[in-house]
DNA sequence: CTGAAAGCGCTTACAG
DNA sequence: CTGAAAGCGCTTACAG
């Protein structure tokens, strides 16, 4: 049997109205009185049911979370940011998971903001859901915060990673160790991708060279890895030779780098030694593997901490107003690039 | 701002019971009156308040979860299972981090215990809380079930994957390839480890082997792989000489196993042309590396959707019983692994 | 310092 | 088929 906040009345032998004080602090209780109420507490072992609690302070010091992936190790780390932050300011963390789907994207956020919870935070928007305007609606009425993706012209608070910072000094490394053939590994459709595309395209126009974009299905599900290593395999030789037409890979994410690793060790073609590879994210693998991948950090754990801050910030603050934050990447040197100069 | 049940009563022109009874199409409604209910829903967007609807059910369609890491690859496929099969049976769920922490799990348990939640799913609980009867406790109040962990003797739900047999498994695989030099490779302190432990010694002891053991600190964290890797190159030449006095390694999980291939590799010895490793979960980076681990299957995302099961069911029930489900583990043959017969 | 009462947004007997 | 009223477990003016 749960106790309510009547029966701890009744054993301490005084009001609701009371016993309520006590437990929030926020009027003066005889010192007495105040321990007879602590002890029946502790007694019935009692909690404040937090559905009553929410509905008359409308307000339940819960964030809400809608990840496009929970299995995602890149995602993971920005919820371990988000609720780190937010257990130090006394809420607790909801997350839901979407799986990649923007329909389910958009109901998860429905539901959320349903006085669950008092503030959003989305992982990797749906780049579907921010340009139908759906992302600038629910800010409108519930402070939200996006982590990433598509955010052009939006009216709704950002936190975001420099992307294209972190793509140029990476292809400038790169070129700084003697590489000019490098070839842009990415995956199916995400905003991430093509911010990545432009700077590379760009970069690769300034060089003088052409081009070569490798691009796989899924972008961030576990068989990325497989599916880049196959892809790299099958065009070996045939449409370029590895370690002479291309010397270097961008990939734009970990997995994609370890793909290109695995498939060029197939085809006997050592890394770095013969061509190097460079990831983006700096997720967990990236330093397990041999080589390790060097990478670009996106610091996701900041990312995280960072939304959650702004959330927070929103929920306390009286008027909606809509900011971006741009976080740094760091270019993480390991072992998988090499200079051919 | 966001509309009560008042708000849309009033738009429709019905009284706020009519408008509950639509919205859960528990007692006949006119077409007609139903058609204007559902369009003023529909023109102002309106979401019932969870908060007042859990107040009143007294159920929240809510599983809560606790884990003792959201990073962790292994729970994270938990996770997932858990999750797709809440959504089936209309539960949304509510994931907590306790970081490791006996005391954070307490805590988050405590808190979700306050009816937020219908029920309550703890991975890998922690022995301490075990022991202590902690969740006994628990479990007579809440539906509670427990995934992994300490479970003997004790009055909690359990699902559980047969760790003792996956463990006898791969021992055996390893015996079939011709390997009796086994070395046993486990992290510091979680029930786990010693069950696979118990069945590692009896094994050898069978052999008429001596074990041999090898601790790493965390067991769970992401160093493990450096950690272990640097143990093994500690050891090797100086206690044991790779390759002779030791030609298999069994690991506790496939962190592990990464840690002793990358060790080894630093060595100059090759797996698993020189020694033999075998890893524990089938986490998916056990696939990515070269080579592809060899390991014991848990089928995280089963254990997971059986435990939803349960705690679903257990919401349902009348009564509380207590239960303990097995989960069969595979062994999966990938390439760490080699006959020396 | 303390308590009775109103009210948060819903659902569900009860009465019609 | 529909509505007025009670009540879920709390908090917070209001009055003393």
């Amino acid at each position: 049997m749960k106790y309510t906040i009547g029966d701890v009345a009744r054993e301490a032998g005084v009001s609701i109205t009371t016993v309520s004080r006590v437990i929030n602090g926020n009027y003066p209780v005889k010192a007495e009185t105040k321990r007879k109420v602590e002890a029946a507490i502790k007694k019935m072992n009692y909690e404040p049911n937090p559905l009553a609690q929410g509905l008359i302070r409308n307000k339940t010091f819960y964030l809400g979370v809608v990840v496009p992936g929970i299995t995602n190790m890149f995602f993971t780390e920005v919820l371990h940011g988000i609720e780190k932050l937010a257990k130090a300011y006394g809420y607790g963390v909801f997350i839901n998971d979407s799986e990649g789907d923007a329909a389910a994207e958009r109901n998860n956020i429905k539901k959320l903001v349903g006085r669950l919870v008092d503030a959003i935070i989305v992982i990797d928007p749906q780049t579907e859901n921010m340009l139908s305007g759906f992302f600038e609606e629910v800010s409108a009425q519930t402070p939200l915060v996006c982590i990433n993706g598509y955010s052009k012209d939006m009216n709704v608070n950002f936190v975001l990673s420099n992307e294209e910072k972190g793509t140029k000094e990476a292809l400038e490394y790169l070129i700084g160790l003697g590489h000019s053939r490098i070839a842009f590994v990415r995956g199916g459709n995400s905003y991430s991708y093509d911010i990545k595309e432009a700077v590379y395209r760009q970069c690769m126009e300034d060089l003088g060279e052409r081009s070569i974009i490798l691009s796989t299905r899924d972008g961030n599900s576990t068989d990325v890895v497989d599916n880049v290593a196959e892809h790299i395999a099958s065009i070996h030789k045939k449409e370029y030779e590895i370690g002479v037409d291309i010397t270097a890979f961008f990939c734009c994410n970990d997995l994609m780098a370890i793909g290109v690793v695995n498939g060029c060790s197939a085809g006997g073609i050592e890394v770095p030694d013969s061509v190097s590879v460079i990831g983006f994210d700096n997720i967990v693998i990236s330093q397990m593997t041999r080589p390790k991948i060097t990478t670009v950090d996106q610091n996701m754990r900041a990312l995280g901490e960072q939304a959650a801050k702004e959330a927070i910030g929103l929920i306390e603050a009286s008027e909606l107003k809509y900011e971006r934050v741009i976080i740094d990447t760091k270019l993480i040197v390991r072992e998988s690039c090499k200079s051919i100069i």
